[in-house]
DNA sequence: ACAGCTATCTATAATCA
DNA sequence: TTGATTATAGATAGCTG
């Protein structure tokens, strides 16, 4: 689309490659949040980057309201299934990512002073949030069985919880 | 698009949300795939059904190339970084689809017929797959630590190595 | 259910502000 | 860069067999 029909392979620039990946991003996750709405069914979208780095996404809801909910609701009040897997490969993605070595130990110690990371949590929920706070996240999310989930520009090195600019549910 | 502005809530005709599903599930892929192939991103589309059944996507290889490469690749030529965090959903998700509770056991069953199983996974690469089967298959590629990708109909009961008929990659 | 067929709506490459 | 605008290419809703 457009106006000149593009060739379908990479974009050698590398700024033109930028630019097409933030619009592209955009209308993939419209296109995902659409076809989950109309047919009724959940839809993700993950997207990694030759670095490892990512992006995840439930077309069925906005991240934030899945952020939220997660935050607040009691525990064990939404099953599992169907969320957590996701879990699993953040926790994966981010143990490699982050070079967690010692994930349990770091587990204990956010329980320990979980009640001020839970401040932390929804401080950031719209901001932008550096890898050490994601590792924090993840970590005290992963010990209360629970999901989360980020956003992550595979060209950039910052963590967001933000939804993509086009994205408007 | 089309003849007439859809309003964005779940299409309560039956016939016509089956068909939209089809539809767009081939424009999602197709989308996710172009945005992969020029961006030089890696990307996965995981849809799920309200009866929690699954379609998984990877948008860079063609699903078929995927079986191939990781039946036939050596051990650990390729990094489980990327791909094998889908091999965790998959499974979970079997788990409870298909009810597996001794799976352990399985597993040294399947080991026992490896190689008859090997192929039966070539047979059916491009042939509809029975649960059963496909319960053979995860668990053979799991304890190999190896991926793999299936589709799912979500509106019916079988599984699939074949990639939907919009891809065209 | 599927497979074409348009009339339309939507996404987006190039361009410009 | 970073956002708007616009001219096209692309996706698809409703039809028809």
């Amino acid at each position: 689309m457009g106006r000149v029909k593009l060739q379908l392979r990479k974009i050698e620039n590398k700024t033109n490659r930028h630019i097409t990946f933030a619009k592209r991003k955009g209308g993939l996750v419209k296109k995902a949040h659409e076809l989950s709405t109309l047919c009724d069914v959940e839809i993700a979208v993950i997207i990694f980057s030759p670095a490892g780095k990512l992006i995840l996404f439930d077309a069925k809801k906005r991240p934030e309201e899945i952020l939220k909910s997660y935050l607040n609701l009691p525990e064990k009040q939404r099953g599992r299934y169907g969320i957590s897997f996701q879990m699993f490969n953040l926790e994966d993605k981010l143990r490699n990512l982050l070079e967690l070595q010692e994930i349990e130990n770091e587990i204990l110690l956010c329980n320990f002073e979980s009640e001020n990371i839970e401040r932390q949590i929804r401080y950031y929920s719209f901001k932008s949030v550096d890898a050490q706070k994601v590792k924090v996240i993840v970590m005290l999310e992963k010990k209360r069985n629970r999901s989360i989930y980020f956003f992550h520009s595979p060209f950039k090195n910052s963590f967001q919880l933000l939804p993509p600019i086009n994205y408007r549910p």
